[in-house]
DNA sequence: GCGGATCAC
DNA sequence: TATGGTGATCCGC
């Protein structure tokens, strides 16, 4: 993996956060906990790794570590590693980012600067006339949130340094591990090196969001809109909630304090339990440890003049005021007296200053900026831009090789900022700059991906990294079932041993969504990896499946109209949603496979390693390594297929509709329906299929260090296929559709084709000419594609269809493998067309050094030949405009049906 | 659309 | 012994 471009080229990437810029994109929030749910920005291990290599200097605390020390002990136990090679490389590639923008920067002259500043003010003036001062924003954020979970709920914790997490990761630590350098994101086993005494608790997400729920009760009554971040930290809007309090009476305001854990007093002006005796509330906020802030403003644009500033204590009750100030007071109190956990709020006209307000008093403290534009600028001033959310280490570094650590300098620097960035950044720059932020909070917006990634000693055999690919895609499959998730474009990501991570993408016609479908794609993603390194394994540390391309809901609809099966098990029926399975079925078919491993994959790794630790290597990897598809793991294949089969055979009999003759097929097995099928479409088309065979054994000799494409495909494609002859989906009929198609004129010769005219004489006539691809090669289309306007194909709305393909597709046998697909899933069919098309005219453009830009011959060789990225991407493109065209096709046989089907149902 | 990078939590 | 997982976004290609 060479340094990016985009590395190197000037313009830098920095993103603006969503919820500090004035458009707010939603995001889904997921409230899963994650592992560094509750890292503070400013106090991350792993953000100022770097800067510790020997420039901090600073004073530590008085019973915790000396900075020095610190850094000292840190860089013993991450020197030489592999991470900490990584982490110097990654180093070298921000300096290099550094250096070509101040190259950039030396050539900027005068005058363009002047250009740009005119240009920068105007839009800072145009800013400055929207700001927004009318929203009261409060950012709550629970303290070293799940540190204090565990020890509230064990008092031996008390007092000692704890985290949360494990030897290898922690999540959050306690304040008093904190002075020991001990933080979040930071491996347990270096943190043990910092604070031997440290106690590391295993995290118990359940409990966190037991507790993190509980709190999102008490924030509801405040804004039951708030934003929630994470399962400790949320965006309130409390502007309409101040403007009700206003005309509250104090009975509303008031609170009963109790002792302890009472979960009672969560309701304004309801008794509780009595203080017991010697125990009082451990709140700082009422008592002794009061913070700062709530004694003294640090800020005199902070002073409250309305009422008093502090809550009125009488007895065993309270009384909260009706300013901002005092609803996150009191806030805070529910909070505490709910949970026995303290929070730190920040209040501000926008969420970008509450953010940096709630780190100000932190722990167990509040901070308001008033809204008023003095106060604003006052705060921003000397506020380190680090502190605020979207800059990160790598924006902080290169703005501080510009002279730029403050907001103000941020601000003085804002023309030379705009010729450096790009808009996006220096936009960002400008609103951080001027204090101006999000007004309003996001609602949750729809989700753009859903992924699952796992980290494990090292993998290095393939078929090792096949299966664990199966499992991922399997986790993946049942979130996204959970949601009712399809998406079109699967992505895998490995982290090498090195620490060098990658990822490739793969996007496909129709969406998918089911473990097969998943794996199909991302099986081969892998592949190509895996072969890309021949004959050296890949040595991986970490894999992930990700699925992104959700349709939205226009797309869904439409999506619903054309992707369809076509097969529908006659008593069966399900919604026209066309989505997924309900999977019992499913689970059935998955179940034998995954039986066999019994435990998960991981598990069994881990088992496996603490049984013989020195995982050597033997012949077998050797062998193993010389063929993707391993020997075992065509074992696995089979015995996935035979279980299967087995599975199967259980449920042989269903009803089914043949796709050429629409008629109902009464209780036969798959297999029997399957030559109905063939005996319905009859003619030609077996002659056909066989001569596409003989030519990809034609093709796949030529193939010669790997086994031929069409050989692996199908390989990979038997546990997936089998897996869903069951899961079939309903056909949804749309007379809309059907009007589109067929009142269209068509312009190409295979007009006839959609004439309301349906069934067998149709069928037969189209089988006749069955894939028309005699003379050529495994993937001729590739060829006769050439000639065709592609750009006209992408464009047509209602494409005529191209039926000797479609009839191709019915009796589902692959028109570049030219193999018979057992499935009865349009949907998982096309997947596997597509794969295999993919990698089929990739190889084929290689081979044949056909122009990847799909130019004429003289662009060829007026340059070099391209390189194998562009090569690539090339092919893939020209795949691409297949698979739409053949995808395009295949929608198109659903039209057919439907118009048939009508037909017959007028009839 | 892809891949790398950055960021948040 | 040992350095996470999920989701989003940006930008150049």
């Amino acid at each position: 993996m060479g340094t990016p471009l985009c590395c190197i080229l000037g313009r830098t990437l920095l993103r603006a956060p969503r919820s500090l810029l004035g458009v707010v994109v939603a995001v889904p929030r997921q409230l899963v906990y994650t592992m560094g749910s509750t890292k503070e920005k400013s106090d991350n291990y792993k953000d100022d790794l770097l800067l510790r290599m020997g420039l901090n200097d600073n004073k530590a605390g008085m019973e915790g570590l000396d900075k020095e020390k610190i850094n000292k002990i840190i860089l013993e136990a991450t020197k030489g590693s592999r991470f900490y090679g990584n982490e110097l490389k990654k180093e070298k590639q921000v300096n290099q980012r550094i250096e070509n923008m101040m190259q950039q920067k030396a050539q900027i002259t005068s005058q363009q600067l002047r250009k740009a500043q005119l240009q920068v003010d105007r839009f800072a003036m145009e800013l400055e006339q929207s700001r927004d001062l009318n929203s009261t924003i409060v950012h709550i954020d629970m303290d070293a949130f799940y540190a204090a979970v565990e020890m509230r709920d064990n008092p031996e914790l008390k007092d000692k340094p704890i985290a949360v997490g494990s030897m290898s990761m922690l999540t959050t630590s306690n304040y008093h591990a904190r002075r020991f350098g001990v933080r979040a994101a930071m491996p347990g086993f270096i943190a043990k090196r910092l604070c031997p005494q440290l106690i590391i608790v295993p995290p118990n997400f359940d409990k966190y969001q037991a507790v993190s729920r509980e709190v999102k009760e008490i924030l509801t009554d405040y804004d039951p809109n708030f934003m929630a971040m994470s399962l400790d930290e949320a965006y309130l809007n409390i502007t309409k909630h101040l403007e009700e309090r206003k005309n509250w009476p104090e009975d509303k305001r008031k609170y009963f304090i109790t002792a302890g854990n009472s979960l009672e007093n969560d309701k304004p002006g309801k008794e509780v339990d009595k203080l017991s005796e010697g125990e009082r509330s451990v709140s700082p906020l009422l008592f002794e440890d009061s913070p700062p802030d709530l004694q003294s403003p640090g800020n005199p644009f902070q002073v409250n003049f309305e009422e008093p500033n502090n809550p009125q204590i009488h007895q065993n009750s309270i009384v909260f005021g009706t300013s901002a100030e005092e609803v996150v007071k009191e806030i805070r109190f529910r909070i505490e007296q709910k949970t026995t956990l303290t929070a730190s709020a920040g209040i501000a006209p926008n969420t970008m200053l509450a953010k940096v307000c709630s780190d100000k008093n932190k722990p167990n403290g509040q901070y308001q900026i008033l809204p008023n534009r003095q106060a604003v600028m006052d705060f921003i001033k000397d506020l380190p831009i680090r502190k605020v959310s979207g800059i990160g280490k790598v924006t902080e570094k290169m703005l501080k090789a510009l002279g730029i650590i403050t907001c103000t300098e941020l601000y003085q620097q804002r023309a030379l900022l705009s010729l450096l960035f790009s808009e996006t950044s220096w936009h960002h720059f400008l609103h951080i700059s001027l204090g101006l932020g999000s007004t309003h909070l996001a609602r949750d917006g729809e989700r753009k991906s859903m992924s699952v990634e796992r980290t494990f000693s090292e993998i290095s055999k393939a078929e090792e990294q096949y299966s664990l690919c199966q499992e991922l895609c399997s986790e993946l499959a049942q979130d996204l079932q959970k949601k009712g998730l399809k998406g079109r474009t699967v992505t895998i990501k490995l982290k090498n041993v090195n620490f060098e991570v990658k990822t490739r993408a793969s996007t496909v016609p129709a969406v998918v969504s089911t473990a097969e479908e998943i794996f199909v794609i991302a099986k081969e993603l892998l592949r190509t990896e895996i072969d890309a390194d021949f004959p050296h394994p890949l040595r991986l540390r970490l894999m992930g499946v990700r699925l992104s391309g959700f349709p939205n809901e226009e797309e869904k609809k439409h999506q619903q109209r054309s992707i369809i099966g076509f097969l529908q098990p006659g008593n069966q029926a399900l919604p026209a949603t066309g989505c997924m399975l309900e999977t019992t079925d499913k689970d059935q078919f998955l179940k034998p496979a995954q039986m066999s491993h019994k435990k998960s994959f991981f598990d069994k790794k881990r088992s496996e390693r603490k049984a013989s630790p020195q995982d050597t290597f033997t012949c077998e990897t050797i062998n193993k390594q010389s063929l993707h598809t391993s020997q075992s793991f065509q074992v696995l294949n089979k015995k996935m297929s035979e279980n299967l089969e087995a599975v199967e055979k259980s449920h042989n009999c269903q009803t089914f509709i043949c796709p050429v003759c629409f008629r109902e097929q009464g209780s036969i097995s798959l297999e029997a329906f399957n030559k109905h099928v063939d005996a319905c479409l009859d003619g030609p088309s077996v002659s056909g299929n066989s001569k596409m065979s003989s030519c990809s054994h034609a093709s796949s000799t030529e193939v010669n260090e790997k086994e031929s494409v069409c050989d692996s495909v199908s390989l990979c494609e038997k546990q997936g296929y089998e897996t869903h002859q069951k899961n079939t989906e309903i056909t949804s009929i749309d007379p809309v559709e059907m009007v589109e198609t067929t009142s269209k004129p068509s312009n190409t010769e295979d007009t006839s084709a959609l004439s309301n005219k349906p069934s067998e004489e149709e069928c037969s006539g189209l089988s006749s000419k069955s894939f028309n691809m005699e003379h050529c090669p495994q993937n001729s289309c590739t060829v006769s594609l050439k000639n065709e306007d592609v750009g006209s194909l992408r464009r047509q709305e209602s494409p005529q269809p191209n039926l000797y393909e479609v009839i191709s597709d019915q009796v589902l046998v692959c028109p570049v493998c030219n193999l018979e697909q057992k499935t009865s899933d349009l949907t998982l069919f096309n997947v596997h067309v597509d794969v295999c098309l993919n990698k089929g005219i990739i190889q084929e453009l290689r081979k044949d050094k056909i122009n990847p830009c799909n130019q004429p011959k003289e662009s060829a060789k007026s340059t070099e030949l391209p390189n194998e990225r562009s090569f690539q991407n090339a092919a893939k493109s020209n795949a691409l405009h297949l698979m739409e065209k053949l995808f395009e096709k295949k929608v198109n046989i659903n039209a057919v049906n439907n118009v048939s089907r009508n037909h017959r149902c007028d009839k």
